[in-house]
DNA sequence: TAATGTATGTTATACTATAACAAGTCAAGA
DNA sequence: TCTTGACTTGTTATAGTATAACATACATTA
């Protein structure tokens, strides 16, 4: 079950709906794995919805210390640690920052498309980019448990008129 | 043009020998690409191909000061980002460190296959992977100009014994 | 309630990376 | 030959990213 191609990804919407929707199954999906989405971790996950774009580690921190958080790294770095293992988050490790998971719930395997212009981060559907990925592992016998997948490039929004 | 599946990742070979077809790989290509392969660029070409493994920029940094190199960092950062952009050297985002290309000439669409163990990295052929990556990119109207691809997990001689 | 595991907060520090400027090198043309 | 301009190296200084280690608080269950 997938939307058009990605009606999420580099495009206009509803910011405030989406976010909260999201929410909404965050939480469900923790009170069904029996997760702790407490209260630093959930305002943490709101923090990157609301962004809607990759935040840095300290990005974070500042608004949550501004909001009577701590106010030291680990409160971040742990709250985002926290969300990216649960699958709630991912690391874009070419940015050093973290995004919302904007798919949910869906089989995951995603790869990031990164708009060297305007930094906009998609998460594109990549079942078959995995399996390509296990394909080659497996021919040199290594067994995949996490993978990155990153691409940077030109946007839609970008892309016409680009430097170069 | 390709050996076995891949007869230089995960497996016990000669280094020196190795490393020095290699370097004189290197040397060709950047005599017919017109590059400049200086002394403090080759010797960081070599130091990676000698260590066979991935090495953080401040690794390279103290074995180049070491000979009586620069020791301030923009030294090592420097040449590696010189190897990175001509293709003689990879950067591993996840490990933060760099490491000497593998499969100089070959068309270049690497990923990357690090253990968790033993932190050995493996370039894994990856035609097909990227090929998926270009199609779901072009189905967001995205244009990829650059790729990470890093998978995590158990190398072969590890597997056996992992804790989990 | 005691015991245990987990979460948060804090201090301190380690690690990674780049900006900005100075000085040296090299090749091509005046 | 001299000089110009592009590039490379070196240095100082600082910015940015991340984690170790310890103390305190909270929750769950025996």
């Amino acid at each position: 079950m997938q939307d058009a191609p990605d009606s999420r990804a580099f495009a206009l919407h509803d910011h405030a709906h989406c976010a909260g929707d999201m929410m909404a199954r965050a939480e469900a999906l923790s009170r069904d794995k029996g997760l702790r989405l407490t209260p630093v971790r959930r305002r943490t996950l709101e923090i990157l919805l609301e962004a809607h774009r990759a935040l840095g580690a300290y990005d974070v921190l500042n608004r949550l210390s501004a909001e009577g958080y701590g106010n030291q790294p680990p409160v971040a770095y742990r709250a985002l640690e926290f969300l990216v293992e649960q699958g709630l988050a991912h690391r874009i490790r070419r940015l050093n920052a973290f995004t919302a998971c904007m798919h949910l719930g869906e089989s995951h395997a995603p790869a990031f498309l990164i708009c060297r212009l305007c930094d906009a981060v998609a998460e594109a559907p990549a079942a078959p980019v995995r399996a390509a990925l296990d394909q080659a592992a497996s021919d040199l016998g290594f067994v995949i448990e996490r993978s990155n997948i990153e691409a940077l490039g030109l946007c839609p929004t970008c892309r016409p008129g680009a430097a170069a």
